[in-house]
DNA sequence: GAATTCATGTAACTTGTTACATGATTTA
DNA sequence: TAAATCATGTAACAAGTTACATGAATTC
């Protein structure tokens, strides 16, 4: 349904394969909507099938054909109703394993649980390190006058991800605080 | 596979039926996993037949008899097991269509995504308030000592509720400014 | 009188993941 | 020499949603 969409506003940008459509989301959506390969393929399938996009082959050499798909007037037509058309609730539910695991982390040691915590903010520092990085070249861009409308946009969400990630690390180190309280009062 | 666990875990503070899952859930996991009434009856049918959970019948009247399943020591042990096999990448990705809509905004007028995020922002702060209020009961109930290594651990998933949805708060806040920012800019 | 709660379950469908199949070129 | 990159695709499987079926008691 989703992953429609992206495909969708990613060949909007410019023509691409269906293997440069998965690079380019490896780079940006993927922070928040992950697809295999496996699947952009069948959706870009059902896309042409419908008449949203159309495609053609470039040979090459030693390896497969380059399958390049390009968006349509209907293909444009089908994002914009579907960005206008705005879901009621906005968060369904994002699903979180980690959050699970938490809420019945009493049935292992307290130990195991602070280490997991640690790793976790070990992985959001080097997340946040990431996002920063690109945050400073974009913001050098715009200095430059050199930020597209879609540039503007996908900083917005970047900006999010820089917010999630800061906030995931303080909970999670006053996480490890508390569970040292709670062991000292229990013991 | 998520649900499986849990279901087990649910089970494990005391014996319920399909429908008290669906209850208890609602209240609790329901803010970082849900679960249709449908899936958890096919769960529950799953743990029974691989002898995690065993369940008796109490007839009602007026009523469906009610089917009370309670957790078993197999299915302890499949918990515990599961809890303390906890995997290499820690959140794969946090699938999210708001996100995915403001990516690629630039194809909408300003003005509607701006309303969106003010939509966003109304039921964060909606949220909160469910949130704090919980929070509030449950500091109440720790002073008088009544909690449970459950309900601090349940706490701690609170707490991160809390501060997500702050941090969603002051980002989408900033987005409307750089938007309007941007805006007088372009125009 | 309509909607909600209580209570169980099946069937059909959608979406997404993992595994498999193929194979040359380039990099570590 | 092993792994990664480039490049396409199918098949099997897993997980989750929506719709359907049933029906009394209670609340608005």
């Amino acid at each position: 349904m989703i992953l429609k969409y992206i495909i969708l506003g990613i060949l909007d940008i410019k023509p691409r394969t269906g293997y440069d459509i998965k690079t380019y989301m490896s780079n940006s959506t993927n922070f928040f909507w992950t697809a295999e390969l496996s699947q952009i393929y069948i959706e870009l399938g059902k896309l042409e099938a419908k008449g949203f996009i159309s495609s053609h082959i470039e040979p090459q050499e030693g390896k497969p054909d380059k399958k390049i798909y390009t968006i349509l007037d209907k293909g444009k037509k089908e994002l914009v109703d579907w960005l206008r058309d705005f879901p009621q609730k906005i968060n369904k539910t994002a699903r979180n394993e980690f959050l699970v695991r938490i809420f019945f982390s009493a049935r292992i040691p307290k130990e195991e649980l602070v280490y997991q915590l640690q790793r976790y903010i070990r992985q959001l520092e080097e997340e946040l390190e990431i996002y920063t990085g690109i945050d400073e070249r974009i913001r050098l861009a715009a200095d430059d006058g050199k930020m597209s409308d879609d540039g503007f946009h996908q900083w917005l969400t970047l900006k999010r991800g820089i917010g999630f990630v800061k906030s995931e690390m303080s909970w999670a180190r006053e996480s490890i605080e508390e569970i040292q309280k709670y062991k000292s009062k229990q013991g």
